[in-house]
DNA sequence: CTGAAAGCGCTTACAG
DNA sequence: CTGAAAGCGCTTACAG
């Protein structure tokens, strides 16, 4: 069934259904109804092919999330999909692989569906710095700042992952801690672990601690199989530490497990601080202590932005959002022990 | 860029272009060398709706997910994602809402895209029931057995639900609990928490232990949160359970969290059996017993059966995939206690 | 093996 | 306000 059956059937030609279908002002309410009607008798659903094909115009919003196995984004997720829903919007999602160039991706979904804007869920700067450039749509990252790379029409809302980082070796050095351990994601310099350890070592300085990267810094993926492995092999080589802060939750769930099956007692023997804030820390055993990314905020932020930029000429803008220190029960004071 | 630059640049014709973009036999070796080179100059990717519009052949495989959060699904999209890919498949994801209708989607979803075969992780036997008889291509459900519907283009595999319950009560009881609690979804017929439950009642009954569904089974969704608070509204009403199985790990490691609160230690003062095997039960701690659903089978049955289907007309086929009890730390026995 | 041409289902100036 | 017509980028008989 395609429009032609529509326009046959309701006696008005193929031009007049189409501008029905798509509400254009000109149309009589006497064919806007005759039509309707005939649409809704039959069910018809116009094929979205032709139409893109045709509308070379910009149609749904395309969310791009970066690894399927990401409990944070899963969260942010949730709540950017029901903001646009409710702004009435139509959103394309897609899942790639943690490692995949979400930039290129972008860039072919671009040509193919012509979307009116993307929404990053995590991104590598790397691959926006080398193909971005050729984006012509507004975008926004989130859990990333983009604000270096000065792209016209890309904003960010991201956690200060320094500034974070650094309150929670604060606060793990607040309760007498100096042996800290590390475990986090690859460290070049554009990645999230990077600007996190980079909080680590102003903690460092200004609480007076040693920070030997090479010594008590294990790099590992961001799961929980990644996260137990690497604690393993931090403890081998630091087996003194009394305190580890993962770059985030599922490392830190993974290296509690890794701590437990090597006699260690949380938070007894060995204090634990994760990042990220996802549910599942806070129904750990112990509960984990963890820096809580504002997902809602991200999300809000976010959607906000995409959409003004998609509907005005905006320039870019670059936010913080607030983070905050979950204080539960993985971390043990030294100075009252 | 299309294709038409491309037969200008090659010196070739549209029809010959197209030919080579499509592995079409009859193309010359000249020909395909010289329009692949022109095509990996340019990065040239052709347009997907004209594409679709022109073939009306089906062409990609649509993959519907039934909730967002749900671990045993992300784990068998996986697979799946991987084994479509290895057979040249392109296939679209859709993340529903739990309480989503999957089956009115995927109709909709056929008028538009025109997926040449459907695979359902996870699905509403009543939404089944009610609209499927409309769908047209080949589908595979997973999770769950649609062989009582009798759709000559539905496959299923899944997992005996009341064995795998059963095998997971039996040992409770051998074990030697008798004071089982059970948490989980919503027990209307269809539903898969009325199977689990299923078995429950089977192995109550051959190990003669008694069990009141009014007072041992507390109803709650699938997450930790739920699980966390139904744990709690069990135990008051049945304060001296010496085990609890939940129907689903999520529900298990919120419950866990529940116990340890009360300042129950599992396994010594309470025992918990979960349900599905997903990667946390692995690393809570204690490590959680559970039955673990084969996502490796699930997703290889499913993925072979959808291809066949899609390229031989074949009957449904129905199968149950084997499970496992894994026996971690979460259990005690009560007979060397 | 290749080219010229029709047509997929739609949208949108253009003319009236 | 409406219709006739061009055309979006591709595929695929058809003819040679």
């Amino acid at each position: 069934m395609t429009i032609k059956d529509i326009a046959r059937l309701s006696g008005y030609s193929l031009g007049t259904v189409s501008r029905v279908l798509n509400n254009h002002p000109d149309v009589s309410e006497k064919a806007r109804k005759r039509v309707m009607a005939v649409v809704r008798d039959l069910g018809f659903e116009p094929n979205t092919n032709a139409r893109h094909l045709k509308m070379r115009n910009k149609t749904s919003i395309a969310v791009l999330v970066k690894g399927t196995h990401n409990l944070l984004f899963s969260d942010i997720l949730e709540k950017i999909q029901a903001k646009f829903a409710a702004a009435g919007e139509e959103v394309y999602v897609a899942y790639l692989d943690e490692d995949a160039d979400e930039v290129q991706y972008a860039l072919q979904l671009s040509r193919q569906r012509n979307p009116k804007g993307f929404l990053f869920l995590g991104g590598d700067m790397e691959f926006f710095r080398e193909g971005f450039e050729q984006m012509e749509v507004p975008c926004v990252l989130l859990t990333n700042s983009a604000e270096e790379l000065g792209f016209p029409n890309l904003s960010s809302f991201s956690t200060d992952d320094a500034a974070a980082a650094q309150v929670a070796v604060d606060y793990l050095c607040s309760c007498g801690h100096q042996k800290i351990g590390v475990l986090g994601g690859n460290l070049s310099v554009d990645q999230i672990s990077y600007r996190r350890l980079r909080g680590v070592y102003r903690s460092a300085k200004e609480n007076g601690i040693p920070f030997d990267t090479t010594k008590q810094y294990e790099p590992c993926r961001y799961s929980m199989a990644e996260g137990y492995r690497a604690a393993g092999r931090l403890l081998q080589k630091e087996p003194h530490l009394t305190a580890i802060f993962a770059l985030g939750d599922v490392i830190a769930l993974g290296a509690m497990r890794a701590l437990a099956d090597r006699g260690l007692r949380i938070p007894e023997d060995i204090s634990v601080v994760g990042y990220d804030g996802i549910v599942s820390s806070e129904y750990s055993i112990p509960r984990l202590t963890t820096v809580r990314q504002d997902t809602e905020q991200l999300a809000d932020r976010g959607v906000r932005a995409l959409l003004q930029g998609i509907h005005y000429e905006l320039p870019p803008v670059h936010e913080a959002v607030p983070f905050e220190l979950v204080r539960r029960e993985s971390v043990r004071s030294l100075q009252d022990g």
